[in-house]
DNA sequence: CACGAACCCTGGCTGC
DNA sequence: TGCAGCCAGGGTTCGT
């Protein structure tokens, strides 16, 4: 479910209640998440002071005091939901798998429908080396993500370029909703094969990917005081997407009749419109 | 090796 | 109304 801006948006969320905090007590409901959880998972957290709270692609990488990491994916249905102590429920909720209570009496449930979500433990210092991030393409977001980077990530490859931004070790954190996003908004059309995207279209579509994301991360932002002020559940957040799930309605950049196409690439859905996108 | 399909799991929506 | 079928923003595995 959730994608880079989200994720980003629940890290921030998230630092704010928990960096620089101590885990006083971890409860585990369920073990069997995509990767089942250790053993030793609630004793090797509790008394754990966190230090940090970064994320590398999709994943939060919360830095602890002796020099391990808990990485948390989402998966497609994950949320944190943040219970201050002042209000907090001894009710579980449906689907909760694991709760972290700190020494403020903060509650952070993880809930997970699906179970496509994971927690791990990892040496901080070796964390580029995880396999989860050892070939991990670049942050989008960072300089190390360049017309350059990309060109060559992609070069060659016969795949459509749809499918090659969704692959994580091209770049990291696009998924499917931000993918048709930024195609559309560079003009690119999600069924060119890869080899085929030449450096003009790569610079504007490095462009695109930066821009949507920092709009949407923008967007998670100002629902974050919103979610402050409801019930803490860091998740989705409302944003407006110009192409994603509207299969049939107008483009809202030219005035074509056909509408935003709906096709299926590689099992996934994706939007996009045929005369604004070559 | 590189690619696409199938799969993991549950809930919600659609259409009969 | 009831229910089968399909779909969902994740990633991994398996077969070609």
């Amino acid at each position: 479910m959730p994608e880079l801006p989200e994720v980003e948006t629940i890290r921030r969320g998230l630092s704010l209640a928990v960096e620089g905090k101590r885990i006083a007590e971890v409860e585990v409901r369920r073990r069997d998440l995509r990767l089942p959880l250790p053993d030793d998972f609630e004793s090797s957290l509790a008394g754990r002071r966190v230090l940090s709270l970064g994320r590398r692609g999709k994943y939060l990488v919360l830095a602890l005091d002796d020099a391990r990491a808990l990485i948390i994916h989402l998966g497609m249905s994950g949320r944190m939901l943040i219970e201050p102590a002042s209000r907090r429920s001894n009710v579980a909720a449906l689907h909760e798998h694991v709760v972290f209570t700190l020494e403020d009496g903060t509650r952070i449930r993880f809930t997970d429908p699906r179970r496509f979500g994971l927690m791990a433990l990892a040496e901080m210092a070796a964390i580029d080396s995880h396999p989860f991030f050892l070939d991990m393409g670049p942050e989008p977001l960072s300089e190390s993500f360049s017309g350059d980077t990309l060109y060559s990530a992609i070069k060659g490859k016969r795949t459509p370029i749809k499918a090659a931004l969704l692959d994580q070790h091209v770049v990291a954190g696009l998924g499917n909703i931000y993918v048709c996003e930024a195609l559309y908004r560079a003009g690119i059309s999600p069924r060119r094969l890869a080899m085929n995207v030449g450096r003009a279209r790569v610079e504007r579509l490095v462009a695109a990917i930066r821009a949507v994301l920092l709009e949407a991360i923008e967007a998670g932002g100002s629902t974050l005081k919103d979610y402050a002020r409801a019930d803490g559940e860091l998740g989705y957040f409302q944003h407006r997407f110009a192409v994603y799930d509207r299969a049939g309605e107008p483009c809202p950049e030219c005035d074509c009749d056909i509408g935003v196409a709906h096709i299926v690439q590689s099992n996934r859905s994706t939007f996009y419109c045929a005369k604004r996108q070559r």
